[in-house]
DNA sequence: TCGTTGTGTCGAACCGATTCGACAACGGGC
DNA sequence: GCCCGTTGTCGAATCGGTTCGACACAACGA
């Protein structure tokens, strides 16, 4: 591999000068500059990442922290993969995925060695291990997902209890007066989910507030415990006319069981949900739902991460920002 | 931060003998490398990425790349990303993900610059224009789907032919005689996915070879274009009595749409496909199928490709292995 | 004419590791 | 008592960039 010292001599200056050339932080006459280009085109160089990285500390590179736990619906993570790689890109940075079960370590490991320029971690739960490393760590890092202790943090999430809350308020503008709750799976709030609580005492807050009959149901993340537990819910609340559903696993497999239960939406039930349009997309998923905008989660937090790289001595003060709820109806409603 | 520096002075001794000390490269004594590893502890010392691969030339961070087309089933993407970085985590390397739409750019930009030490390519098409970056690239490269050139390339996929047979066979000795296939998309074909035309021409052939009538049909990536297509596809051929499904966005809506038809498997109808476990677990596809083992397709490719990347004077040929069909049993066929 | 200012380039130091050759101290064989 | 091989440690060079200070030279105003 070529490398400036070989460009250098090929156009026949120092080694500095063809630095300059490449940064512009010094003028460079027009002659060398051209004598320059010449050779790092004919000679195909790039600058060795290591080497750069080794005298500017800047790796131009993120942590990206997933953790696909045993039970989870994975298509949900998925969401936030492109967004996140691609807003990056657009900022000159490349993503260093780590999936190891134990997070924590990962962090440490990537961030102790200075292989990234920050970290994002996905998923976060309310008392999440992997917050301390982060703290601990000289990078700094977003979260994606609320913890209990914000402090210090910058924090992107969705506004359940709005999202929830517009939804209940949607089904008693239209009437109903028993809704039915299907919550994440019970693993989610043992391990620390708060958006599952965050959603549900919301919804259970504005329904009694409404002086609607409300019930809600852990849902189930595998077959064929999704159908069973479907079926049971259904089965135990006859007198509901609409269906909250906030679980991307039972929500896939819903119009499949509401097909079979000879149900029909939104004649004989109103559903709502809430996920993203990708999601909707991909699995045929035709309810009226809040839009729960990964995209667009993702992209702020690549930002105000690479804006906190970008500035370090700034101690401008920690961000906790809930995107709003955003009703797009599909007609399942009635 | 601590560096190697640091420790050797807090531990009394020179940077090269911590260096040695750390790499085992040379003894030293009892006495000397407890001092140092007190001071490692102490000072919480892990050695710069960057300063290491500047001198060893050696990032230990593996580039995978991967092309989210835009109609494409994201979820059978996934598939390959846990199994590969955490056999390549085991082996002591990082994933560095890459997913910009022009992919040979992306591979060129890292393997130029060094970021790391050779490279997967996901999903790769018949004519890939990949290909011929990463054959200019100095690190070595394993590609996952099988290019038309192989040429001095290391490839593993799934042995589309022998798995389509299998399939085939299976039905034919329950005495089907009319077997209805349902491909990839169009697309998939325009772009050069060539496990399309090689399931499908296998198939069509040893029907052929039986004796079993035999139509192929595209299905469809996205919603409400499947269900359309797959209904459409049914009514075509009222007297197959099996169905052959090898798309995971139609067969992940299978299910529901033939419940609305009122056809019950396998009494009114033959199911088999081709999808990995997981697959078949996130989703309800209770369907006898052929494994197609992303997982140790993966594994495969990251062994081989760390492989080379620890031999490389070696220059045993490269290879190009085909995994074999396995039939998994669901209970979808009579 | 002299000092000043600005432009373009260079040499050297540095980032944080690894590794080669040198060498001191030590014990064993003669 | 001398030579030799082993063991443990050190200093210096190196990887490939970036950046600071110095400086030669030209243009300028006084």
């Amino acid at each position: 591999m070529a490398t400036i010292g070989d460009v250098a001599k090929a156009a026949g200056v120092s080694r500095s000068t063809v630095s300059y050339a490449l940064s512009g932080k010094r003028t460079i006459s027009l002659d060398t500059r051209r004598r320059i280009d010449d050779a790092i085109k004919s000679l195909n160089f790039t600058p060795n990442a290591g080497a750069r990285a080794l005298k500017t500390s800047q790796t131009m590179v993120l942590g990206l922290l997933l953790q696909f736990h045993e039970d989870e619906f994975a298509p949900a993570m998925l969401q936030y993969l492109l967004p996140i790689t691609e807003s990056a890109r657009s900022l000159g940075y490349d993503i260093l995925m780590m999936t190891e079960a134990d997070g924590a370590a990962a962090l440490t490991r990537v961030a102790q060695s200075g292989m990234v320029d920050g970290l994002i971690l996905l998923d976060v739960a309310h008392d999440d291990p992997r917050l301390a490393s982060l703290r601990a760590a000289r990078q700094p890092g977003v979260l994606v997902g609320l913890p209990g202790d914000t402090d210090g943090l910058d924090v992107f999430d969705l506004d359940f209890p709005d999202a929830a809350r517009t939804l209940v308020d949607h089904l008693h503008e239209l009437g109903h007066e028993e809704i039915c709750l299907i919550t994440p799976p019970r693993h989610v709030y043992e391990r620390g989910g708060s958006y599952a609580w965050r959603f549900r005492d919301a919804a259970m807050e504005q329904a009694t507030k409404h002086g609607v009959k409300f019930s809600a149901h852990y849902g189930e993340s595998r077959q064929p415990a999704i159908d069973q537990s479907l079926n049971r819910i259904l089965d135990a609340s006859p007198n509901a006319t609409a269906l909250i559903v906030h679980n991307d696993a039972s929500v896939a497999v819903l119009p499949a069981v509401l097909h079979s239960r000879g149900v029909s939406v939104p004649d004989d039930l109103s559903v709502v949900s809430l996920y993203s349009k990708d999601f909707a997309r991909s699995f045929s998923l035709p309810y009226t739902a809040v839009e729960s905008s990964p995209d667009k989660l993702g992209r702020l937090a690549v930002e105000r991460l690479t804006h906190r790289i970008q500035n370090p001595g700034t101690t401008d003060p920690s961000e906790v920002r809930f995107i709003a709820a955003e009703l797009v109806d599909r007609g399942s409603t009635r």
